[in-house]
DNA sequence: CAATATTTTCAGTATTAACTGAAAAGAGTG
DNA sequence: CACTCTTTTCAGTTAATACTGAAAATATTG
């Protein structure tokens, strides 16, 4: 596949937001060619429009599986996988929210409810830092409560709601 | 400062949760500390506490200043600065979605914008892709717009209406 | 302003994370 | 089942990032 300078652009530029957010360089320049791509495309065609090995295309391609982000397909009369991205960017967004989530924000509560059990019958750490611990995850679970429930929202209304965001809080700021 | 089994387990745990979101071991490390230290602590005291080198605290703590995170504070009879973490978690959640917003999201949204306008003098680029990138430059616009509007809800109310969230997707969920 | 305390800078080193290329494993074909 | 195509694994290398210690800069005191 060649790549335009618009195409280059966006992809080296996502490649590095992915850095800032603790992603792989490779894995989000594979994400945001196969984004952009029209068909699905196969390991040897990715490794070489954005020049890298292809066992690293191997490895990140497997990565964003993990995280749902892409799908492997099959073209008739070719034997070797592609790939392609999710195209919805909501849902897109909502299967990075849900992964975060599940890899990061649960695991850190389940280490902050044991901070808070051995606190029960440890004297040394003083009050005032079990209680800090503890509001942290208290924040944490609100955060995560009302994230929960807007993930049960149908997405269409979610959207609507998102858009209309300064309606509501318009009126709200007039209180 | 004496860190005892319970703040330990807290320390390293967000220090590794920085890595994952793009953020130094010891910079993440250091916030944490201070988030609990019931008292402001001079860079030697962190230094000492954390194990790390004098110096690698001084770049920290400027990186935390960066963001709004920590404050110096000074103690009578002390020449040495001080340093208190933020402690409200509502406000700290909004410093870093502010920081963030304005280091990543704002930047790729000019390179997006760029991208558009470049495009519309280059036909090599074929218009689905175009279409693409136009794709995600209105979808974080979206995201941001509505950010921008929260911020402008009184936290107060933005923290009621959170906690709250359940009862209004409840009743948007039986629609 | 000399002496001391404190913070910052920075060149060099260490650590970690990422990537490569080659070899092994797996899958499909005739 | 031998051959070819494709993917995965992994030891070794490279590159990026983080960290240290010493020196320089800055600030404060008497």
């Amino acid at each position: 596949m060649k790549l335009t300078p618009i195409m280059q652009k966006y992809i080296l530029h996502w490649g590095e937001m992915g850095t800032r957010w603790g992603v792989n360089r490779t894995v989000a320049q594979i994400h945001a060619l196969l984004y952009l791509s029209p068909e699905p495309l196969h390991a040897e065609e990715i490794a070489e429009t954005l020049s890298v090995a292809r066992s690293n295309v191997s490895t990140s391609i497997k990565e964003l599986q993990s995280w749902g982000l892409i799908r492997v397909s099959h073209m008739m009369g070719d034997r070797r996988d592609h790939f392609e991205s999710l195209k919805d960017l909501w849902e897109m967004f909502s299967v990075i929210m849900e992964e975060r989530k599940r890899r990061e924000i649960d695991p850190t509560l389940t280490m902050l409810r044991a901070c808070e059990l051995e606190g029960s019958n440890d004297h040394e750490t003083p009050e005032e830092i079990k209680q800090r611990i503890s509001d942290v995850r208290e924040f944490m679970e609100t955060i995560s409560n009302y994230y929960e429930q807007m993930r049960q929202v149908p997405s269409p209304t979610l959207i609507k709601l998102i858009k209309l965001g300064s309606k509501v809080t318009g009126l709200l700021g007039k209180k």
